[in-house]
DNA sequence: TTGTTTTTGTTCGTATACAAATGGATTTTG
DNA sequence: CAAAATCCATTTGTATACGAACAAAAACAA
């Protein structure tokens, strides 16, 4: 016998969105820091949007990453002690600094690239390739 | 004219599980704090899946709710210092604290408990009825 | 042109996350 | 039983994340 409302004896965390994308996150994070030890994965995706972008602003580097300016700024700044990214003032805007990625970042971008793939590919792997497809399209639309 | 390998010219950030995961994340963290200001997901799984369970042990609740033992530490902590959450030592095991919901703890679990549930319906809102149950299927197989 | 608003980068505070190391208690094993 | 392995809870260190506040610079408005 017990008072709970109708929902608290409902509410199955395992069956939660958010749960379930948490511990998806986790596992795919685990392939990631096996299959790249060298960098976290939000180093890497700052890495490869420099790369994408070419030169940008620390902001715009952010949004580009869905970072915000206070995560973004952490991650650049242990990316310029690793000596992977340059950043040098703006002559028209003094406000901003103008990153760009090294001839270090680019080849260390050039050879985790294939291995950035294959992380992709291991996370998913339990599904087979339409069930691939789908997962993504649908992943997408939640963003 | 680039001597970028043929995985540094492929890759885009946007298609990678990894980061939809994160962003997907994102958005749905943002729901969840919208909806529920009270308690952050992690404090609320732990209060979810103890009430779920009735007493636990510290670690065997991090287990549950998917955290290691140094982040669950932090989160019962935090749900002590509310006076959600009680610790008695175990009798039968002295390296352990039993823990269990305090009355303000199954209080605040039945009030937000239906605000979780509709957290998880408005994550999957941009989904059709029929899509939410694929996409749930396919994303516990990733976990 | 002056005053308002935005933008940029920074800092602070809090909350996950996890690796690694620790000390104490329990369990397993030889 | 005694040694080894395991488990519990804690601590330290590093890395996201994000809200909030800030000063300086730039864009915009009246």
């Amino acid at each position: 016998m017990t008072d709970d409302s109708d929902a608290a004896r409902a509410y199955c965390l395992d069956d939660q969105v958010g749960f379930l994308m948490r511990r998806a996150n986790q596992r795919h994070l685990a392939i990631f820091a096996y299959d790249i030890p060298d960098l976290t994965p939000t180093q890497f995706a700052a890495l490869a949007k420099l790369h994408e972008l070419g030169n940008t602003t620390q902001n715009a580097l952010g949004r580009a990453t869905a970072m915000d300016a206070a995560t973004i700024k952490g991650v650049v700044d242990r990316l310029r002690k690793r000596g992977l990214v340059r950043g040098s003032p703006d002559p028209s805007d003094q406000r901003r600094t103008c990153l760009e990625l090294t001839a270090a970042g680019r080849a260390l971008f050039a050879e985790l690239a294939p291995r950035a793939l294959d992380v992709t590919r291991h996370t998913l792997e339990p599904l087979s390739p339409e069930e691939r497809k789908q997962f993504l399209a649908l992943l997408a639309r939640l963003t």
